[in-house]
DNA sequence: TAAAGCTGTAACATTCTTTGTTTCAACTTT
DNA sequence: AAAGTTGAAACAAAGAATGTTACAGCTTTA
């Protein structure tokens, strides 16, 4: 299992946008382009980015824009912005226990907060990184080749 | 995208061996009646448990025992055990960033380090738990009800 | 030694998720 | 009005997770 590479797509997309909007249109087949991610699969991540507050697109006139500045955007807002968990959480719980059985009926309750314990690690850790590091290690790469 | 839920049946598996493999023989089918899932995964289940050394099965007789110490085993090597996840890591990276875009060319550079480490927060905090945890909690409920 | 009960494993089936594709209406700019 | 774009629905394809069937081989016990 593995968590969706619509979470690298987006902060892809996001880091392009920082990098390329002002000097030319960042549009959803340039994305694609650079992504290498089917140019309706980019729109989708742009729609929930988008719903999260973090992109304005508009129809018609084509381009993004981030919403916000580049330090109050998260890898972890980013992560929640295109659903890469659902609400069950980051664990699978095997759905049918026995209630008849003692450790079938009580396995939720000894697990549950253990789970999300390892759940919140992970995502405090997304939490760390803000999209201005992210570009700014970008841009000195790039400035450095 | 969640993780398999494999590891939760394993987990509790290996608290059902603890708790009734001095009173009956525990196989796969208890097993399958206790977690309410296939006996047929439940016995790969065990397979993989078995070759990463947590358990001990036998062909015929049947009955599975653990095969350290509850101390010794933790949430983590179950994760691992199963195989919750793959090579690759947790994340997936979307395969083909264009090499001729400078953000596509370098985002594995800036992005891979901090992946890491937000897999590894969460498998660190997988390894605080011990099974012996697990399962004193799960008998300290079951007296209690 | 035969029967019964169990494990190990392969092959296949089913369902769900992820990713891609096609299509087209609606919008904006020129 | 034309060209380029977004938004979104509907469908397709591929892969992963889980379940099922089937059976060979082991161990115990009658």
């Amino acid at each position: 299992m593995q968590i969706t590479s619509k979470f690298t797509t987006a902060v892809h997309i996001l880091t392009c946008i920082e990098v390329f909007s002002e000097q030319m249109r960042v549009t959803s087949d340039f994305l694609s382009g650079s992504t290498g991610v089917n140019a309706v699969i980019v729109r989708n991540v742009l729609s929930k980015l988008r719903s999260a507050g973090i992109v304005n697109t508009r129809q018609g006139s084509g381009g993004a824009h981030l919403a916000k500045a580049l330090d109050e955007i998260t890898l972890y807002d980013i992560y929640k912005a295109v659903d890469c968990v659902d609400d069950e959480g980051l664990f699978h719980f095997h759905e049918n226990p026995n209630a008849n059985c003692p450790v079938g009926r009580n396995i939720h309750k000894v697990m549950d907060g253990r789970l999300t314990a390892a759940q919140t690690a992970f995502e405090n850790e997304l939490k760390k990184t803000t999209l201005a590091e992210v570009v700014s290690d970008t841009k000195k790469i790039i400035s450095e080749e």
